[in-house]
DNA sequence: CGGGTTTGACCCGCGC
DNA sequence: GCGCGGGTCAAACCCG
């Protein structure tokens, strides 16, 4: 994974950022510069500005690392910590909350309530001592007085300490966002100048202009954050539309100007320009592949764009059209993402809900195992490939490396895995900007922020001559992650109610991902409409702490807990996030998704999904 | 007989 | 320019 940017919340910042815990916080500071300086103290950010060397990777790459597992291990193990510590501890936001919900009833731990309620219930108890008594001495009285005027007083304090923290919080997030803002900034400018520098002279002079009056639209226009702050889905497919291709806009920019491959996204927010890019760039006499072919593979609005590397058969027809200068010269440079799949599979073929037939088989160099090259078969012309070959070094490792989009609905197994590679595709390339080689930001950005709590099982790799993003669903995950196999919020139905344990069960728990999460996994999102229960993670909670009235009544911890569990529960956990939140970022909500469209959800046929499952061997983070 | 697979040939980009 | 390697094609073959 390169390193380059780097942007991590560490284990130190809650130190500072003191709710995230449940330790006594430290004394209040006043909000101030130094109070913001010091909840930056745990935000590591170092830069390394590369130099466009293709070549050399770790140099030229952008990566924005921003580690919030780390944080949810650290809210873990604050959590944890005070489970210990809890009888010392006196104030707590989360304390707080409790204090300002209705008493729990008692229990056997009545004596270990947290101060707030201890203060609390000891009040009551006095209360009772009066009421019940009725011969309470007048120094009763006034102890009980005293003791309600410093309750009030604590319950004052804690509140301002509160309003102290939210706003510190509040301070926080801007920062981060002002922070982000600046370092795509910083990226777009550098890509500015490595496309002046690298770009073909004509094509510099069509898109170049155009782009840098677009980048400063796009910072202008306060953009870029979103693809770090808002994740999720917006739910506002005008925004989403706007955003996306201003997020992309420097790579779709290319992308579309050269009727590139990489109409990956297939949600309809691309359509539009979809369709402006096909009226701009289809000669008259486009359909030159349709004259070539008995097959129309590529006569789709995305096949038109799909291949399968660089060799695909666009170009070729490009020359003798003679029509698409920029169309060639971009492609030179244009990259394929792709989406490969690690997983034990004793088939030869992983089942992922699609049919696929078989059109080729080469022995690629370095691997005795030959590898298999497949097409979609459900739709005519539908250009998603993919390719099987198994691992050299373990031939039990099924490597399946996906392709393209639907341009078809597709069974609910399928879709998954369909949405995942589009996804992934969709973020890559829209990571991959306008000039494909040179510091690709987004993939390093995107890794951590899909798979923040596992780099081991998901690499994105921009050196390879095509982006790919890797689900390495081999070994387990990081077992520090993964202790506790209790039952989680997060569960992951599957369909035919087998337990995701085989590799076969990959685009369920993809699948199930996304269905189950693009409303819920907004925890990764950062947002700030989602209850507290509702996030398995708890990220949001990170910029976001509990607030004292929670509708449900749940405390932090209890959300914690849940999201601890959540994380926890599910071996796959890191795969079905990598999906979901891959689907997100992509702006591939299954809604929005032609390869997903809602209709599949009636379209149960799983036509292919029985291929293989039957010798899929069993899921090795089980 | 139709659909899928096999496999040698071909095309193309890239590096030397 | 040439060779290599990846990707694809398509005729031959296989199978239900």
């Amino acid at each position: 994974m390169d390193k380059g940017w780097g942007l991590t919340l560490r284990d130190s910042d809650h130190q500072s950022i003191g709710f995230f815990s449940n330790k006594q916080p430290p004394p209040p500071p006043p909000p101030t510069l130094n109070s913001f300086q010091r909840m930056f103290q745990g935000l590591e950010f170092s830069a390394k500005l590369g130099h466009t060397d293709s070549t050399s990777d770790d140099n030229n790459r952008l990566a924005v690392e921003v580690d919030f597992f780390s944080a949810k291990k650290r809210l873990v193990d604050d959590l944890e910590a005070d489970q210990d510590s809890k009888p010392t501890s006196t104030t707590s936001i989360i304390k707080d909350d409790k204090a300002l919900t209705p008493p729990p009833p008692p229990t056997t731990s009545f004596n270990l309530v947290n101060t707030g309620l201890h203060l609390l219930t000891a009040n009551t108890g006095s209360h009772q001592s009066t009421v019940d008594d009725g011969i309470s001495s007048d120094g009763e009285d006034k102890r009980a007085k005293n003791e309600l005027a410093q309750l009030q007083v604590e319950l004052q304090r804690m509140n301002a300490e509160n309003h102290k923290l939210r706003d510190m919080l509040s301070h926080v997030s801007n920062n981060y966002s002002s922070l982000q803002m600046h370092l795509l900034t910083l990226m777009q400018q550098q890509q500015q100048q490595q496309n002046h520098s690298s770009e073909p002279a004509n094509q510099r002079e069509i898109a170049g202009e155009k782009k840098s009056t677009e980048i400063k639209h796009e910072v202008g226009k306060v953009m870029v954050p979103r693809q770090f702050m808002d994740l999720g889905p917006s739910g506002n497919n005008n925004n989403m539309g706007e955003s996306e291709e201003l997020l992309c806009n420097s790579s779709s920019d290319e992308r579309t100007r050269s009727g590139s491959p990489l109409n990956i996204n297939n949600n309809n927010t691309e359509t539009a320009s979809k369709k402006r890019d096909h009226a701009e760039i289809m000669p008259p006499n486009s359909d030159h592949e349709n004259s070539k072919r008995s097959i129309p593979r590529e006569d789709s609005p995305e096949s038109e764009s799909q291949g399968w590397g660089p060799n695909h058969k666009t170009p070729r027809f490009n020359n003798s059209s003679n029509s698409k200068p920029i169309d060639q010269s971009t492609e030179a440079t244009m990259r394929k993402a792709r989406v490969s799949v690690r997983a034990r599979s004793e088939a030869p073929m992983i089942s992922d809900g699609c049919q696929w037939r078989k059109y080729g088989q080469k022995m690629a160099k370095g691997n005795p195992c030959p590898r298999a090259y497949y097409r979609c078969t459900m739709a005519v012309g539908c250009p998603v490939r993919k390719q099987v070959q198994r691992c050299a070094e373990d031939r039990t490792i099924l490597i399946t490396t996906y392709e393209g989009n639907h341009n078809h609905p597709l069974p609910p197994a399928a879709m998954a895995m369909a949405s995942t590679t589009t996804a992934a595709a969709t973020m890559l390339l829209s990571g991959s900007m306008s000039s494909a080689d040179h510091n690709l930001m987004n993939p390093n950005l995107l890794a951590r922020a899909i798979l923040p709590c596992s780099s081991s099982m998901a690499t994105i790799s921009a050196s390879a001559p095509f982006p790919t993003i890797t689900l390495d669903l081999t070994h387990s995950p990081n077992p520090l992650q993964f202790q506790r196999p209790t039952a989680a919020p997060f569960h992951v139905p599957f369909p035919g109610g087998q337990p995701p344990s085989a590799a076969a069960q990959l685009p369920q728990v993809l699948g199930q991902a996304l269905y189950n999460n693009q409303s819920k996994f907004s925890g990764l999102q950062l947002s700030h409409e989602m209850g507290a229960n509702s996030s398995p993670l708890g990220h949001h909670q990170i910029t976001q702490p509990a607030t004292p009235a929670q509708p449900g009544g749940a405390s932090f911890a209890d959300t914690l807990s849940a999201a601890t569990a959540a994380i926890t529960a599910d071996p796959n956990f890191t795969a079905a996030l990598a999906a979901a939140i891959s689907s997100i970022i992509g702006g591939t909500h299954p809604n929005n998704n032609s390869n997903t469209n809602t209709s599949n959800n009636t379209t149960t046929n799983n036509n292919g999904s029985s291929n293989n499952n039957s010798k899929i061997s069993s899921f090795p983070g089980n």
